[in-house]
DNA sequence: CGGACCACCTGTACGC
DNA sequence: TGCGTACAGGTGGTCC
């Protein structure tokens, strides 16, 4: 469940473990998820890890420029997002190597930086230093770090629901299905009201709400669903303070009624139906994601 | 612009 | 036991 605070999480176990570490070589196992495998084993070995960052959900390793004609393109960055089920850690090599763990980073210490994936559905990609602004420009504003007043501006006039703009990376970067359901629940907001009918004292609360339930789960090291660890392999404690996500049929924390599960932008969404009242001729909610055919 | 739906891939839970 | 179905933290595409 890599959202924001999972990726944070992970963030912050690596920055104390890699910088200062060069990779020496690369192996990998499954490539269909890697945008161009060959470049890693060819532009990585000899760089040394300067820092590590988080871009909403996307993990940043900035690499030195390294020595020798191939590396004369200057910083490189190491690029991964966790997708559903990645995971990024530091091992030994006699360590026991996770099922579906598809690329090893060796150090010049003789630990692996692993990335675990089981359903691949993460990225890992090479971002030239020179087009790392640019990277980061594309996607949206830390929800950590946004003004009220941006908040509101980002948001004034779209008629979309307002949890389909949450899950926009390119309107707030990290926020994801879990943490955007557990923040309208707390503004008591319904994920399919239209933002653009939100009025200013329903943003600042929806803004304190995201900033307030963010940074607790990331105090609580994110929430661990189906066995996601941290960098060092602890599980996140988050899932225990949910409110809404998850809790279809069980009593709301403010009012005692019964959790509902609908559909808002194609994902699962939980709400308190009388906490968060449905807008008013929106089309009804459908029901739950459907079956494919 | 906005939404519905599908695809990618693997695992788990559950009904029969 | 086995099989079919629903669903899971995300993103990106098409079509209307
Ligand atoms: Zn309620």
């Amino acid at each position: 469940m890599p959202e924001l605070p999972e990726v944070e999480t992970i963030v912050r176990g690596l920055r104390t473990v890699l910088p200062g570490h060069t990779i020496v070589s690369v192996r990998l196992g499954k490539t269909d998820f890697i945008e161009d495998p060959a470049a890693l084993a060819e532009l990585l070995p000899g760089r040394r890890i300067e820092r590590v960052e988080r871009l909403g959900k996307f993990i940043q390793l900035q690499l030195s420029a390294g020595s020798g004609a191939k590396h004369a393109d200057g910083q490189m960055n190491l690029v991964i997002h966790l997708g559903m089920t990645g995971w990024l850690g530091v091992r030994r090599p006699e360590d026991p190597v996770a099922p579906h763990t598809h690329a090893f980073f060796e150090l010049e210490d003789g630990r692996e930086l692993r990335y675990t994936d089981i359903r691949r559905f993460g990225q890992i990609r090479l971002v030239h230093g020179g087009n790392m602004a640019a990277f980061s420009e594309r996607l949206g504003k830390e929800p950590l770090e946004i003004s009220a007043s941006e908040f509101h501006a980002r948001l004034a006039g779209r008629r979309a629901r307002i949890k389909a703009l949450l899950l926009d990376q390119s309107i707030f970067r990290g926020i994801g299905n879990i943490y955007a359901d557990e923040s309208l629940w707390q503004a008591r907001i319904h994920p399919a009201r239209l933002a653009a009918r939100l009025n200013s004292a329903d943003l600042a609360r929806l803004r304190k709400a995201i900033r307030r339930i963010l940074q607790h789960a990331i105090e609580d090291r994110g929430s661990s669903i189906s066995n996601f660890v941290d960098a060092e392999g602890q599980p996140g404690e988050y899932q225990q303070r949910h409110r809404a996500y998850g809790r279809e049929g069980k009593p709301c924390f403010r009012c005692g009624s019964k959790i509902r599960r609908g559909s808002v932008a194609g994902r699962s969404s939980y709400f308190c139906p009388r906490c968060q009242p449905a807008p008013r001729r929106a089309r009804a909610m459908r029901n739950a994601p459907k079956p494919r055919g």
